[in-house]
DNA sequence: CATATCTCGTTGCATATGCAACGAGATGAT
DNA sequence: ATCATCTCGTTGCATATGCAACGAGATATG
């Protein structure tokens, strides 16, 4: 059995070499960690957010988000507040820095996936983007029936 | 925009999705290293193997190799010996405990994949593994076009 | 009301990681 | 041969991460 070849590894080594060139942007350039890029895609979308929505839609555990968003606060970039229904929660918004800074940094990341799949045929990204829905769809399959037998 | 959507975020979420299924198992099970276990695959696999190939085609860097190299040879799966025709390079080779131990996690880790994948058709599949080829290779040139361009 | 249990966010601690620096060895020029 | 330079592997240090524990708040039971 060869390394190169097999399934997984090309699935996560592929996934970390087109990742780690978008990090080159956001991070290099823009001083942003990975988990503060999504924390920050997603309250610049989205506006307003609290801790259990940011932790759902990053896949983000707890305490990932919390350290990220300390980060994120302490540059200014996003606001955390105490949420009112519930006091335990936290609710994120993005601040005007935090905004503008997206606005700088989303088509430099942009341009740079694009400048990669140009590389690639129209067929292939299709294909690609097929094959990664539904294996996203056969993961959470797979755990739930994992859940089931485990009880 | 929606970050869910979004490709290069589909592209790493499911990837680690998938991933850290297979990290239960080699992981929890057996007390490996994503690096452990790429090394002690290649090792198990190919017998002998110097530094610079383990890098190679590990895509890990010097250090991670060093590292895990050490733990795994801490744990007797691998052995480590100065090359003698260039005394800064090693060469690596698993032990027999290596290469019985990689006997019992590679039919555990493929079954794990397999009932991850038996949740997608076939045709899926295809398209995925196509689809991650020539994001490979796209990766690959995009790397050398900014080379080129860098200096 | 009291109190037991559950859910969150944060923090402490042990470990892992990235990066720069270092030493050993190889290579090349003088 | 000498000395500078380059390539490797390892290590030190600052930071990041994973995991368990904790405290605050919410919910349920009596």
């Amino acid at each position: 059995m060869k390394l190169e070849t097999y399934f997984p590894y090309q699935l996560a080594s592929t996934a970390e070499a087109f990742s780690r060139q978008l990090v080159q942007v956001y991070g290099r350039t823009f001083g942003l960690s990975r988990e503060e890029w999504r924390l920050l895609f997603l309250l610049a979308s989205a506006g307003q957010l609290s801790s259990l929505q940011l932790a759902q839609r990053t896949t983000l555990d707890k305490v990932q988000v919390s350290r990220a968003a300390t980060r994120l606060e302490n540059k200014g970039l996003i606001a955390r507040a105490v949420a009112d229904n519930d006091r335990r929660l936290r609710q994120y918004t993005c601040t005007k820095a935090g905004r503008s800074l997206f606005n700088q940094v989303f088509p430099a990341v942009q341009s740079c996936a694009d400048a990669i799949l140009e590389h690639m045929s129209d067929e292939d990204i299709s294909k690609l983007k097929e094959g990664l829905r539904a294996l996203q769809r056969a993961v959470v399959e797979y755990g739930q029936d994992k859940v089931k037998m485990d009880g």
